[in-house]
DNA sequence: ATATGTTAGTTTCAAATGAAACGAAATTCA
DNA sequence: TGAATTTCGTTTCATTTGAAACTAACATAT
């Protein structure tokens, strides 16, 4: 259904920050938009190292985030994984689902509350985590090579100051 | 709503977690990863965002960046709607295909090219794209209300240096 | 012209996602 | 005790997503 164009106009190009605005309508900037642009350089980010230890270890995002927490917590349940990993908790599951098929976890059950489940690395996932780890703290490490020392002391105060102002709201 | 992990130590390498985390390993601190954290507060920001005019205009994230570009862009074509939003190419074109459905923007065909389409607000397209506009500054600014003059310039840098770093891999 | 290649935008298909319903285990309260 | 409630984790179902295949329009070369 294509429908043939009547008049045409030409647009000139607008620049520069706001300024711009006929009459006393509101524009939206969405190149300086806070919200916008972490979400372009988070997804930028994100899809870099995914792509890394996508294609070299077959996990997903949620998977590696599971293997990553549990590097540093082993024997948690899922519901402290979901706590960790700021993921929900169908989230989890299907990832702890995934890591046991491809037997890089283990579960046990908790004997006390046998609701709670208990996971850790089996071997083969701990070597997969270690091959990763570095390459992670690579990737960060590069990020991080735009930045000087207090640059880096202030980027780290300024998300810890905007994640709290985020989550009221 | 997820909790978030109430520890924060300082970036990634060697600590001392719980008992088993056996000799010299590699340890990656998830909480104080920069990729982690930026995906965290940016997931939170943007849910927080979505949800206030999801709830109330019915937009979602795709339609509600397609509309709020063409505020500041009228008549540009799709592809250019995917260079401004960094969103791709199949997202773009169903977010078009549902505001145009909704009737809240237009598409004509570039006379000069006619693989090309135009792309503008339909009245109440603009209408709402207005409604919108100030509850999302609002948001914004409520963000940056944790900062003061100095820190707001400073992550403004702070994000721009990312940017060009993240996007050189 | 005809063939070859490129680009804008859509469609298809399989996988990822989240809300809600669910089962099992534990807890509370009568 | 046992009925009602909560919590952990899984499953179901409808929606969203992206890679790849596709169509249509244009460009270039022979």
């Amino acid at each position: 259904m294509e429908e043939i164009p009547e008049d045409l106009l030409l647009d000139a190009e607008e620049n520069g920050p706001p300024a711009s605005a006929a009459g006393g309508d509101l524009v939206l900037n969405l190149e300086g938009f806070l919200p916008y642009r972490l979400s372009v350089l988070t997804n930028t980010v994100s899809r870099a190292i995914a792509g890394a230890y996508s294609k070299r270890f077959g996990l997903s995002i949620p998977e590696w985030r599971v293997l990553a927490v549990l590097g540093r917590f082993p024997d948690i349940s899922a519901k402290e994984v979901t706590e960790r990993t700021a993921m929900d908790k169908v989230r989890v599951s299907r990832a702890v689902a995934a890591l046991r098929r491809k037997a890089l976890i283990e579960r046990r059950t908790d004997a006390q509350d046998r609701r709670f489940s208990i996971l850790r690395h089996s071997q083969r996932g701990h070597q997969i985590y270690e091959e990763i780890v570095p390459l992670a703290l690579s990737y960060e490490k590069h990020l991080l090579d735009a930045l000087c020392d207090e640059e880096r002391d202030a980027l780290d105060a300024l998300l810890t100051k905007l994640m709290g102002k985020a989550r009221d709201l």
